[in-house]
DNA sequence: CCGATTTGGGAAAGCCCTTTCCCACACTAA
DNA sequence: TTAGTGTGGGAAAGGGCTTTCCCAAATCGG
């Protein structure tokens, strides 16, 4: 078995021999005429590192017999012209050598990168990486470099990367979820931004407009408003509603606007049948036996803040052997496609998440917005599925 | 009513004035005594920018009063100290003009990134997300900067995400999931990683060992025959296999290891019943149709080659009012923990998928192997749930 | 008190590119 | 002929950082 805790052989001339079109320094060099004391004791640094060959534009100039400048001006698309047979030189030398440019000089010689950074709070679930992945299409694409971060630490981790990414001069950073409301943290965050704008990078925030920047911004409360209405048109009463975590926005949008909605209809929810969890499976499931165990009369319909709790409570629920939705109705928000197949079908609020990541990434693309941020309002649509189905008494 | 639909009020002035420490480059000159023409000419051209200010390192020197050698000396931790009286003034100064150092410049003068690049099929598919979260949780630990690709496209898009790591000089690039049989794609991969490598960069591969690096394993073959067998023992006979696509080679090696491990106990599946499909939902759903709309008996075990698949056939399965596991056992692979809820609960193989990202990642920070590539194992586990319950013919 | 070491500071040479200038050399128009 | 106008090439000045090298001052053993 090759186990990569053992100690490991000593290291030996592993460096695989040169392939076809791999020519190798020296080789050009003998072709290359000049020889500058200042290239001469850059090669001879360079032998520490013993077979780790790195090409230069220089060495590519020298290969073509050409000036640096006329070949960084054959690779770099600029409006400068060169001559045929030059460009057909360089061309070659570059393919000779199996140069290719290093991006971060450019960078820094530009002043501009195409690095994007993303930040969510977990990939793994499915809600961002949805969204991610709406986001990644676009920006590949665009021959963007999307750089992720999973920062389940909060506003702490995200204001950390934001600074990363000012210090890797990125073109853009995209924040994808929510922020609580925890003012000091989010005074921290909004100062960073404020940084990385100022120094020329674009941000753009999904989930919430809070931040003083482009917005992509799901209509939470508006689609759990609309949620709690449809439910009630249905024929449930007596509501449970297993929210996101306290003091998190999007938990809180959701909450009040479900309240609202019921409102709307005159029903009211009893305030301890309003439990708070993470927004994950596992708090779904702890929440809902919370409120099982909970004594008075079980509630005819729960509203799960996110699929991903509605799940948790399922399994919660299914292990108490009470039936969905023939004992107890139960809604989530999101319409994650991952999880369009659980069974019953859950009624739930359909956000057009990969959309929104595509809609972020053209964010990013456009021109900065002239006076005030952009806010682009994203509706949410109640798909009434099985989970919350009135059956008939008689059955 | 809160809603986000309507136009919305007009944003007030929400773009949070000068915090504290926000100093103007402006101010900062005035202090700063030199005045270099060099410099004035790149203040000249700054202006254009209208606002934007960067801040550089010799910005931070000029107000410390100390020379750039100090100050980078100050900021790079490196071996050189400096006296007590200069790194506060140095500190200050930074704190004073918000100065963060430019990695991309550092980059080039130390000719070392902490870049990783990571490659996956798609993130959205709980499988990559769940390795990439792995993964990024360790690298961000280890303050690497994770970029992400999703390339569907297949090996030339991994190609082509390699080549671009190289000219970022990236430390190292990861690739996630299976390679097809193509060999002149295989071939060309291989080339552009072996230039990536000999450039200096390390590569790791998640989930087979056919590209000559550092490789993450996972046992499909062995896991699919234990699979088999389970299934044997628990009275299944007559099987399906909604194999993945053609010429994927993680689909294959599940292929065959299933029916080798069917064979240990004289099983055999008639070749009809083994349908390929796409590793996807859909490609489960229709995979399931093309077995049911087959004629002869019906099996009675149907093997998705992965769990994602499985809750396609599952959707297929109950369109048709077929139920699972009474009238047809249904098997997956991976058991993604997104999909641990779904009912019935689905007998699969367990693989680690998030520590498959960790290991990855210590496998990139960990010294090259010394001289073949290290593999590194992963066995998967047979988890027998409900959905492949043999039930009492009486029933 | 003296040569021998540390210390700690800075000038300048790199890192690998891009871009500005400047120049030589055709051509055209008058 | 005399500008006038492109063209296409290269030297050199950046871009923002690190690191080498050199030197002055401080410390130290005897």
């Amino acid at each position: 078995m090759t186990d990569a805790k053992s100690p490991g052989p000593n290291r030996a001339g592993q460096s695989a021999g040169p392939v076809a079109h791999d020519v190798t320094k020296a080789d050009a060099k003998t072709k290359a005429s000049s020889g500058q004391p200042a290239r001469r004791a850059r090669d001879g640094k360079r032998r520490q590192d013993a077979d780790i060959s790195r090409v230069t534009l220089q060495d590519v100039a020298d290969r073509a017999g050409v000036s640096l400048t006329t070949a960084s001006r054959v690779l770099s698309n600029g409006p400068r012209r060169v001559g045929r047979q030059l460009v057909h030189r360089v061309n070659q030398a570059v393919a000779e050598l199996g140069y290719t440019a290093n991006l971060q000089a450019r960078a820094v010689a530009t002043g501009q990168s195409n690095m994007v950074g993303v930040v969510v709070h977990d990939i793994s679930d499915p809600y961002f990486s949805s969204i991610a992945a709406g986001l990644i299409d676009v920006a590949d694409r665009q021959r963007l470099l999307v750089c992720l971060s999973s920062t389940a630490a909060g506003e702490a981790g995200e204001r950390e990367y934001v600074a990363l990414m000012r210090s890797q001069r990125a073109r853009a950073v995209i924040l994808i979820g929510s922020r609580t409301d925890d003012q000091a943290k989010l005074a921290d965050l909004r100062h960073e931004i404020h940084a990385f704008s100022s120094s020329g990078g674009r941000a753009v925030c999904i989930g919430q407009d809070l931040l003083g920047v482009d917005s992509i911004l799901p209509e939470n409360a508006a689609g759990a408003e609309s949620l709690g209405k449809a439910l009630v048109v249905q024929g449930h009463r007596r509501f449970a509603v297993l929210a996101g975590p306290r003091g998190l926005l999007t938990a809180r949008d959701r909450l009040t606007g479900f309240l609202a909605g019921l409102a709307a209809w005159s029903v009211s929810v009893d305030p301890r049948y309003i439990v708070h969890g993470s927004f994950s499976r596992d708090g779904g499931y702890e929440a809902m036996s919370t409120v099982l165990a909970m004594g008075g009369p079980r509630p005819d319909c729960v509203f799960a803040a996110t699929d991903v709790m509605a799940v948790g409570a399922l399994a919660r629920l299914r292990a108490e052997g009470i039936s969905v939705p023939r004992d107890i109705g139960l809604a989530g928000f999101d319409d994650l496609p991952t999880l369009r197949d659980v069974y019953p079908p859950l009624t739930t609020v359909r956000l057009p998440l990969a959309r929104m990541g595509e809609m972020a990434a053209r964010l990013v693309l456009a021109e900065a917005s002239a006076d005030r941020p952009r806010v682009v309002p994203v509706p949410g649509e109640v798909i009434l599925r099985d989970s919350t189905l009135r059956l008939p008494p008689t059955r």
